[in-house]
DNA sequence: CCCCAAGCTGTGATTTCTCTGAGAAACCCC
DNA sequence: GGGGTTTCTCAGAGAAATCACAGCTTGGGG
């Protein structure tokens, strides 16, 4: 069992670091090679340390050498299926939390109990956002101490709880539909850094997204008209740059 | 049907500790690997340290240097029955209480006279929440654990009663057939906590339920009306994410 | 100061999600 | 075996969310 701490990096955002301050390990396996790119460097970005597997053997002994402290298993293997995979993992790693990835119509596909300890799982196709919240949360609750502050971003008098899924701002509550809960999620969790229309497609939209550009537009107007609505505002346009947002005053 | 959530886990919940403050130790006896995996999951997650065997042999050498606080044995062993593992069991640890797992159609009769000595038992398949919850009361109950800690559950002015399965709402004494129980206790012990309904399938229904995800928003509907009629609600909806129950004053 | 690209937002079609009534089947207790 | 209870499937209604589109606004370069 890891136990977790959190730092807070020079950009402002908080990481997850083990013990003894060195980065999380997470092992990902999946035998799409451009999945295991797009996890990779997505969670590399996290600053935690990537290693991936193609198949169950691989991702057995990967987890035997690399000592993971969370791993990203997609249930569609080719050479064994994903409980034996499960079941070897937890051999060398009794308390690993794992995050499962499955297809979206695999419903009566064996998911019964997966998240029986305390893992959880995102369907493919999946948005990036997503799995890198539940692989914090997985990771951070997989530590003896469970803070529950650490599930709430604070962004001046603007707070998001990642497990209630409950966003306040000056101390009202506000209701926000899922996909502008992840939006204001990721722009929280890089505050007062702009980010272009390009990477926040990539982040809260699953990958396989073929829609306009400009939901990202409408999101951000849906955002603004429930969070600034009649106060000083906290997103703000970079014209041909992006959106960032940061605390009113200042 | 999945889409955002977070894991189960006992946040802010009362846990069963030995009077010395170290973690209960259960050992899990079964020979079908995948049971004592998801049971080991499962009682993990709890805090608890597991240990597991695949026969009456290894479960009675087991015992010996584990010494655990429980013991949740299936009674269908390759090696041995049932009640010779028990009796070697009951020799080397005379109090240690015993959750047996039965055949759905297994002599009850049998297990009747079983049970007599606080023991308890659930037939297969069964449901985590079930498992687990019986697994407290056995060992609340055999003394192993430090503190009597209470059997209530409390969410506002909602209580539930692991213990005589009552539940009351503002003080009135509300009916609550087995599921709609196990559902809310669920739900009441990760309060204010979005909870999928793939997390709750997984944790209320038992590992092979293999019938339609949409049980859970049945269940949630019978629980309102029994819970909420009338008054301010308690179980609320997120939309694309799941269901979280939370005082109703907030 | 003008113009155009970039951004904003109203409208409405479409899709998705949730709730719930009705009824079949299984279960349980006498 | 029978009647009440419980569990669960199915399907339809309704609500909510998502998104494309298009016209409007804005900002800033020239």
């Amino acid at each position: 069992m890891v136990s977790t701490m959190t730092t807070t990096s020079p950009q402002g955002r908080t990481e997850l670091l083990r013990p003894d301050g060195s980065p999380v390990r997470v092992l990902v396996v999946d035998d799409e090679l451009s999945i295991t790119e797009l996890l990779s460097m997505a969670l590399r970005y996290e600053g935690w340390q990537i290693r991936s597997a193609g198949d169950g053997h691989g991702a057995v002994q990967a987890a035997r050498e690399f000592r993971p402290d969370a791993v990203v298993l997609d249930m569609m293997l080719p050479d064994m299926d994903g409980l034996s995979v499960l079941g070897r993992l937890r051999r060398d790693l009794p308390d690993v939390p794992v995050l499962f990835l499955t297809a979206k119509d695999a419903v009566e596909d064996r998911i019964a109990g997966l998240t029986a300890g305390g893992d959880d799982y995102v369907t493919k196709p999946f948005s990036l956002e997503e799995v890198v919240a539940r692989l914090r949360g997985l990771i951070r609750r997989s530590g003896a101490a469970d803070r529950r502050s650490d599930s709430v971003l604070v962004v001046g008098d603007l707070t998001l709880d990642e497990d209630s899924h409950e966003v306040t701002r000056g101390g009202d509550g506000i209701h926000l539909t899922a996909t502008e809960f992840e939006l204001l999620r990721f722009l929280m969790r890089n505050p007062r850094r702009v980010l272009s229309k390009a990477q926040i497609l990539d982040r809260v939209w699953s990958y396989d997204f073929g829609g306009q550009a400009n939901v990202v537009e409408l999101y951000i107007s849906y955002l603004r008209r429930k969070i600034d609505a009649g106060r000083e505002p906290m997103i703000h346009t970079r014209r041909g740059a992006g959106y960032l947002i940061k605390p009113a005053v200042s």
